[in-house]
DNA sequence: CAGCGAACCTGAGGGC
DNA sequence: TGCCCTCAGGTTCGCT
């Protein structure tokens, strides 16, 4: 599902609703999604605590917690979080966990397809973890730089496309974002990483830095299932340039998107704009 | 180590 | 209406 700027808008929501309120009880529904404790040990860690902050690293939601911990959220393709009166109707088949507080007021992880994991982690160890040790600088991270994207891949046999979708090499980055990127850049998808020069690595990071913002700015991309706060959408979906625009005729030279695979995802370009 | 497909799951949509 | 296939904002595992 979220890629940088929906996790980016799912954090921004959650930051203005869900901090400082003492948790009352938590519902576990499909222990799987706890990858590293019990439901009743979730219960207990959480129990009469509050978020304190809520960061995002990668594509990971961090909830640091009044009592030192940090719960780390992979939403995977179709995670969700509602934050709903415990009143409101929900869909009981695919909520699988529920946060209530003492206001009445329930955070609820919905994920139909169950890919997601929830973490519980010491605050002064959880970037040792196996998943975030691994996650590299975002486009958006001050210290990123096309240097630092050229020095990773200038060896590299990795497809471009491929490099871009490796979150230990650069994080934040999915598969539609990589599209939008790549034709931005007016660079071929699979193209080897290592045949890129310094200045393409320049290209590209200008404008993955201002398409993630410009995304962020619109509430991140709907195009399946993707949803935010209450039930809302994204708008970035309107302005996507080759991704989903297969068989169509490319805004810039009128050429016709095409769609292939690379890597097993899906990939669309435009054939002239990207030679 | 690289590269590839399968696996983890459910649901939507197209073709017949 | 139903069945079968493909596809989906992600990541990890296991095989060659």
């Amino acid at each position: 599902m979220p890629e940088l700027p929906e996790v980016q808008t799912i954090v921004d929501y959650l930051n203005h609703h869900v901090l400082d309120i003492f948790i009352k009880k938590t519902i576990v529904h499909l222990p799987k999604i706890l990858k590293n404790k019990t439901p009743q040990e979730f219960e207990k860690l959480l129990i009469n605590h509050k978020i304190v902050k809520i960061k995002r690293l990668g594509k990971y939601l961090l909830f640091f917690l009044s009592n030192n911990l940090v719960l780390s959220v992979h939403l995977r393709m179709e995670g969700k979080f509602y934050y709903q009166a415990k009143e409101e109707w929900f869909n009981l088949a695919h909520t699988h966990i529920i946060i209530e507080f003492n206001n009445g007021m329930q955070l609820r992880y919905n994920d139909t397809r169950q890919f997601g994991t929830f973490h519980i982690y010491e605050q002064q160890s959880f970037l040792d973890s196996k998943e975030l040790k691994k996650i590299a600088l975002d486009p958006l991270d001050n210290n990123f730089s096309a240097q630092y994207l050229y020095e990773k891949l200038k060896k590299s046999n990795k497809a471009i496309k491929t490099a871009l979708l490796d979150q230990s090499v650069v994080s934040g980055i999915g598969n539609i974002y990589a599209d939008e990127i790549l034709f931005a850049a007016k660079i071929f998808p699979t193209i080897l990483a290592k045949n890129l020069t310094l200045k393409n690595y320049e290209k590209i990071t200008k404008e993955a830095q201002r398409i993630l913002l410009l995304s962020i700015k619109n509430k991140g991309t709907t195009i399946h299932t993707y949803k935010f706060g209450n039930d809302e959408t994204g708008l970035f979906q309107k302005m996507l340039l080759v991704h989903t625009h297969a068989k169509e005729p490319c805004q810039i030279c009128g050429t016709i998107i095409q769609k292939t695979k690379v890597n097993g995802r899906g990939t669309y370009y435009c054939p002239n704009c990207q030679n």
